[in-house]
DNA sequence: TTATATTTACGACAAATGTCGTAGACCATG
DNA sequence: CATGGTCTACGACATTTGTCGTAAATATAA
């Protein structure tokens, strides 16, 4: 019954989980700076946060000269699909492209993200087609 | 400073919400007779988390022959839409469209909903060239 | 090396959530 | 009408989460 299995990550959670993931490794301090840039919280409530998300093993912690740095458990990639498959489960009966149909629905697309998703689509074609 | 504030479904919350807006407007007891078919949980519990739901203002109540008759407040369109773009804030700095992309990335995509891709994508291009 | 600043560990507290139990209201049947 | 079953209201309790305060450990500067 440890505590490091791989629990989800609450909302605030994913915060810092946003911040880590452009910056990691990186110290509490770094962490809290830019945390700290969007919404007013104290210093001692991001140590928390992340103490928490270490024990939680969202986090592991390097022990090294100019102090502890912290890093994803998850690289994003992973935890974006784990979140995207679990909104899909909880709203689309487990659709992903149900999911991604509303997605589509309320947003600007760039020219270079047209692109990617009509590739995506061929992509998706040609695979049905010579299954 | 009322209560009847859009508040957040959890996702105990959201569960009750999904069959809902299959039956509504529904008792409690049918409610609670689908959300126990998936998961062993008491009579009283599936109560407790529809009356606060109704005070969140996530559900209202009709009050009728045959027994309290709940539907929920907000329509499934909608509801999907704030999660989803939810999500994309949390996890794609607001990219509803980088979303979409992560999400076809993980399942079968059937016919009809490949052609449903399509036409989007049509109306995406179209209306940004004659912008 | 002693005073000062920074970090870390630990614990506290309120609000939200998931889960029930119980008592009283309500109803159908004997 | 009395009895048993069902609902509803209300409250309880553990866990999780967001938020800090304080004290102990470390590092830094005078």
């Amino acid at each position: 019954m440890s505590s490091e299995t791989n629990n989800q990550p609450s909302e605030g959670e994913l915060e810092i989980l946003q911040i880590l993931w452009k910056i990691e490794p990186a110290t509490v301090r770094q962490v809290h700076e830019l945390l700290s840039a969007n919404k007013g919280v104290g210093y001692t409530t991001t140590l928390t946060q992340i103490q928490r998300m270490l024990k939680k093993g969202l986090l592991s912690r390097i022990d090294q000269e100019g102090g502890h740095f912290y890093r994803c458990t998850l690289p994003q990639q992973q935890a974006r699909q784990n979140l995207v498959d679990k909104l899909a489960q909880q709203l689309f009966e487990g659709s992903g492209t149900q999911l991604a149909i509303q997605a589509l629905g309320s947003g600007k697309v760039s020219q270079a993200e047209l692109a990617e998703l009509e590739k995506l689509l061929k992509n998706i074609k040609d695979q049905q087609s010579h299954e």
